[in-house]
DNA sequence: TCCTCACATCGAGAACCATCGATACGGCGA
DNA sequence: TCGCCGTATCGATGGTTCTCGATGTGAGGA
């Protein structure tokens, strides 16, 4: 599971600092922070972005490589390997119908890493 | 500028595809993907997420080089390099105050890149 | 004027990632 | 059963990026 659940951030308590400010030590966990960053990594391309709007505004919402191979510009094994990122950042989902593989778009995926980001940057002074 | 405004997302015209479905050429514009992509890749490291969420965070919603150092647990150097990339990002804003260098969150640049994504994966079946 | 401090830049090394051709796998029709 | 087709995986390669120590720069204070 990589996009976690938005969870209540739990603020580090502040350190006496050094020149300017007292600075808290941390603003967010670090594990919070790696498991945000992990999930941006899998939009951080534009094959990848692209994928997931051509995904998204397929009628029905989902696709299959053979639709997405030829509007990105890359090859069938490259397109495989960018789904499977999406896949693996719960940004997408894989069915396999037949011989072929649909993907959509994973409901709340994007909305919860929002929400995550939103959470961890919300200034609270 | 990097967080370049939502646009219309003009959708490119279908093309009768090939094995499963008719599947539109593009969804995107590649450039609005690439732009998207380039914002998400400041996102795309822990570092950045810890250092966007420490100055969110403190009294003022700014910090100054000195005070992220330590928390992120990363040399001067190396948080200088990762900040420049939050400002060249549209993110974060740098302010030079007497010899330090305070950073501060740019506003509605988030809301800005949050919106882009939302309207390039918004379904319309 | 000189020294100190905060920060940026430089150059190097290591790790990571995107991309491809070749190939393996599994379902379907003949 | 055999061959075909759609996908996934593998191995290699070139480019990008993260990280650091060393050094440069500019502002303030003594």
């Amino acid at each position: 599971m990589t996009t976690t659940a938005p969870a209540p951030l739990p603020l580090a308590a502040p350190a006496d600092g050094g020149c300017c400010a007292p600075a808290l030590t941390q603003a967010v966990e670090p594990e919070v922070a790696q498991e945000l960053a992990r999930s941006f990594k899998a939009l951080a391309d534009p094959a990848r972005v692209q994928l997931l709007a051509i995904v998204a505004n397929q009628p029905g919402a989902e696709a299959c490589v053979c639709d997405l191979t030829e509007p990105v510009g890359l090859s069938q094994p490259t397109v495989s390997h960018h789904l499977k990122i999406l896949v693996e950042a719960g940004l997408l989902e894989r069915e396999q119908r037949g011989r072929w593989a649909y993907f959509s778009l994973a409901p709340g995926a994007l909305a919860a890493l929002i929400g995550s980001l939103s959470a961890a940057t919300q200034v609270n002074a």
